[in-house]
Formats: C-alpha cells, sequence, structure tokens
DNA sequence: CGTGTGAGTTGATATGCATCAACCAGGGTC
DNA sequence: GACCCTGGTTGATGCATATCAACTCACACG
C-alpha cells in the first residue's frame, strides 16, 4: 500500500517477548517484573497482521481474546440497529483494544485495522488466571478499564458540549500526547485515520472536518497535507480545547 | 423532605448483610456463593445516608471506595475545566458507583445523591483484595467494568447519532428495564432526576426536554406528571429509540 | 494514456435545537 | 395571605452544523 509501516514495528518484534517490546512500557508489561513477564510471555500470541480495512473482531461475535496494538493503528465502533456506525475509539500501539467485551461472550464493538498492523493477541481466560494469579496484573487490568470508561465519558463531553472546533483540538491533541508516550514528535505525525472517521467519532459531517481543517490552517494553528499533520500552535490549540482532557 | 423512601430500603437493610439484602441478585453478591459472601459483608460498610444533594464523593479527592446504591438514586458527572457538568450516568439500586476511577488515585467524576439514598460502601484497597481472592469475584468486576465501558459507548451514539426526542425514548425505557429488573413497574414509575439532569446528560436544553415530554405525551406515548411517569405505548417507545441498546 | 473510483475540499441552502424571554405552579417562609 | 424561589412549560428567533451538490486530486487499473 505505502510504505508508512516504519521503524517502530522493526525493533518491537526484535526478540518476540514482552521483555523486549519496545512498547513494554506503554503496554501490559508495565504492571509486571521480569519474572511475571515470563508468565505473560508465554500466554500472548505474537504477530498476527492485519491489513488495512480488516476486521480484528467483529461486534456480537464469540469474545475470546483481548488486542494489545503493535505497530498500525485500529478504530473500534459499535453498530446500531438503524445500520450506522459510530467509532467509540481509536487505539495505536501499547493501547490495548476490546477491555469493552471482558467477560462478555459476544465482542460489543467492531475493531477494524485503520493501516497495516500488527497485534498481539491475549487470551481472555488466561488474562483472566494471569491477573489472578498476579496482583499487580489485575491491578493494572482494572486501571486500563477505568481510564476506558474515563475517556469514553470524556467522548460523551466532547459530543454534547463542544463545538466542532473544540472537538477536533482535542482530538489533535489527544493523537499529539499519545505519539509523545511513543517518543515520536508531538507536533508532527500521520493521522492514521480518514476524514470520514474523524467526523465520525466526533459527531460530525465529513464536510464540516474539513472546513475546520482549513480553518486551523489558514489561522496557522496548523500545517496540513492530506494525513500529513503538523501542529503549529500548540498553545492555541490547547486554549481551544480548554475543558477538554486528552488521553 | 417527602415520603419517597418506600418499601425497598426497608426490606433491604433488614438484616444489614448483603445475604439478606433484597439486592442481592443484582449487586456484588450475584458472583458468589453464601461463604465468599460473608467475606464480602466484612469489608462493606453499610447504610450510609445521604440527603438530596449531597456528595457521595466529589472529583480529584482521593479515591478510597466504591458505592452500591441500595435505595434512591445517584447521579455521576464530570466537570470540565471550563467549568460545567456533564453527566456521565444515573445509578439506581444495586448498582455500582465509582468503577471509574478504580485503579487510580483520585476521583474522575463526582456522585451526587438524586433523593434520599442510602449505599453500601466498598474499600477499594478490600475490594481488589477480595477479587483476588476469589476469582468469581474478579470475574464479576470485569464483567461490570465492561458493561460501564459498553453503557457509555451506548451514550456516544445517542449523543452523535440521535434526535432529542430519540434520546429521550432511549432513557425512558433504560429507567424502564432497570425497574423492571427490580420487580417493578416497567411503565409507572418516578423520574428520580429533575428534567435538568435529563438535558444535561442527553446533550440537551431543558426546553427541548420539556417541549418532547408534552409531545409524547400529546402523541399518546406516556403520560407525565412532574416526574411521575407511564409509558403507555412502549412498543412505540422501543421503535422511536430503535438503534439504542437500553442498558 | 484515458478512465474510473474514493477521499477530500468548497459553496449554497436547510433544519434541529439552543437561546432568549416570558410565564406558571407548587411549596417553603415570614 | 403575600412573598419568593425553584422547577417546569411555552413561544419567537438565531445559529451551528447537516445536507445537498459540484468539483478536484491522486492513484489504481485495463
Amino acid at each position: 500500500m505505502n510504505q508508512s509501516i516504519p521503524v517502530n514495528q522493526v525493533s518491537s518484534i526484535s526478540k518476540s517477548s514482552c521483555q523486549h517490546c519496545s512498547l513494554s512500557n506503554l503496554c501490559l508489561p508495565l504492571a509486571l517484573d521480569s519474572d511475571d513477564m515470563n508468565r505473560l510471555d508465554e500466554v500472548v500470541n505474537r504477530d498476527r497482521i492485519f491489513n488495512r480495512g480488516e476486521q480484528v473482531f467483529t461486534q456480537s461475535t464469540p469474545f475470546r481474546s483481548c488486542y494489545a496494538v503493535k505497530s498500525g493503528a485500529i478504530k473500534t465502533s459499535v453498530i446500531t440497529e438503524s445500520g450506522d456506525e459510530q467509532i467509540t475509539g481509536f487505539f495505536m500501539p501499547g493501547e490495548l483494544v476490546g477491555l469493552d467485551s471482558m467477560s462478555d461472550d459476544t465482542h460489543a464493538s467492531t475493531a477494524k485495522a485503520l493501516e497495516r498492523t500488527s497485534v498481539c493477541e491475549i487470551p481472555v481466560e488466561q488474562l483472566e488466571q494471569l491477573a489472578h494469579t498476579l496482583p499487580g496484573m489485575q491491578h493494572h487490568m482494572f486501571h486500563l478499564m477505568s481510564q476506558e470508561i474515563r475517556n469514553s465519558h470524556q467522548l460523551s463531553v466532547l459530543l454534547s458540549k463542544n463545538t466542532a472546533e473544540e472537538r477536533i483540538a482535542a482530538l489533535l491533541l489527544s493523537l499529539s500526547t499519545r505519539f509523545q508516550r511513543r517518543k515520536l514528535s508531538p507536533t508532527h505525525f500521520n493521522l492514521p485515520m480518514a476524514r470520514n472517521d474523524i467526523a465520525n467519532f466526533l459527531g460530525l459531517a465529513v464536510e464540516t472536518v474539513s472546513r475546520v481543517f482549513t480553518r486551523f490552517q489558514n489561522q496557522g494553528l496548523i500545517r496540513a497535507r492530506g494525513r500529513d499533520i503538523e501542529l503549529v500552535d500548540l498553545e492555541a490549540l490547547q486554549t481551544m480545547a480548554q475543558g477538554t482532557a486528552q488521553t
């Protein structure tokens, strides 16, 4: 497709173990010492690859595993009976997908790769087992899940209280901090998702998203060429998104 | 205040133990056999009472406990930096409040009693301990938290995809099923919250909520006298809320 | 090299709901 | 009983954003 599967993937699979994964300080291993990490290693089903547009799992199919994003990006969405999609989250490397179905028998949402994406599959049964034996793991799972709740609450705030500009500023900043967390540039990055996905996620029309992007550009806040985004005036974006916590 | 603290409270405190609580089939004990329930009993701080408007906990204060609603009702909300409130959920008897802060050191939201409310306080430290020793408890906690995530996703769908009428229909139906779960009438109940709270929760103006209520009334869908609500045409409400799952 | 297809942008118009404003009813207080 | 205060309702107007439509660009494909 394109040559955008860069360095980080290569480095993270170098040893094919959590110990040596470059994301270990973001992902599940965060909670574990190196002894315990071996236990996790035994359970993880590494290096599952999905091409852009492929589904990692599908709403109302049996729930077996959570997935940690290793490289690439994933969107999750729920489909309503009336047939339309609401994107509920974007997941970047180091983030865990599928928590909304924990201890449920079917998936509550659909996960789709936004670009070529590799994930680590973690069977729930064994994840629960692991959480049971390793208190640190249980604690971390609780932490991740509560964070997921807070994220979703923040989305609700965005959707019900903020203007189109504020929502988009908030999203850009959220992405920015998440890139930074991975030691990548917080001000210059490639959007993993299409305008369409942004619009859907933020409860806007595509046209509105497009207009806001150009308005931001004209105001000198950002520099955008397609999915290539440069945040020029972080301060201004932050004050614009004031009152909206970023993930 | 008023004489609206009825039967269910009395019955649920009769023995002051989870074993004999009338909500045991909805609340945490659901996950436990009677041996394990004693362990839970030892930990729970029962019969904390809050009057209408009193805060159960406050955003960014230290997080110590979760709370199970025993009678009454609670709303949770997050306050943005810009100062406005977004209600993130209503909690009825048998439901657990505070999961959005699990394994975090401060509360991510504020909880306020909507009417005179009694709760069981469950210190997190011991809840985690309990979850660690009792696998059923851990499983149940995961379940509750993932449910909370799904609820919040559903709220996002409502906020970004549905009209005012659809949102209100969905809320009424959600309340309906929750009353039914407690063996109360699913078609005739008292709203625990003010119009204001409904509006805030659903991302609408109070005036809009009011208008929709009267419109529903004129169409013969409901019968409303203040907070006293009768759902006359459940079917119609359901098709109106089509595509919005109820909790 | 033309042709098709999907993503993105831009403009013109429409609309659902917020906002502003006035009013009403119930209940607590003096 | 007069007062106020809060919660709720109803009407008139405005605005942010959806919708509809047209166009551009890039890229894939035969």
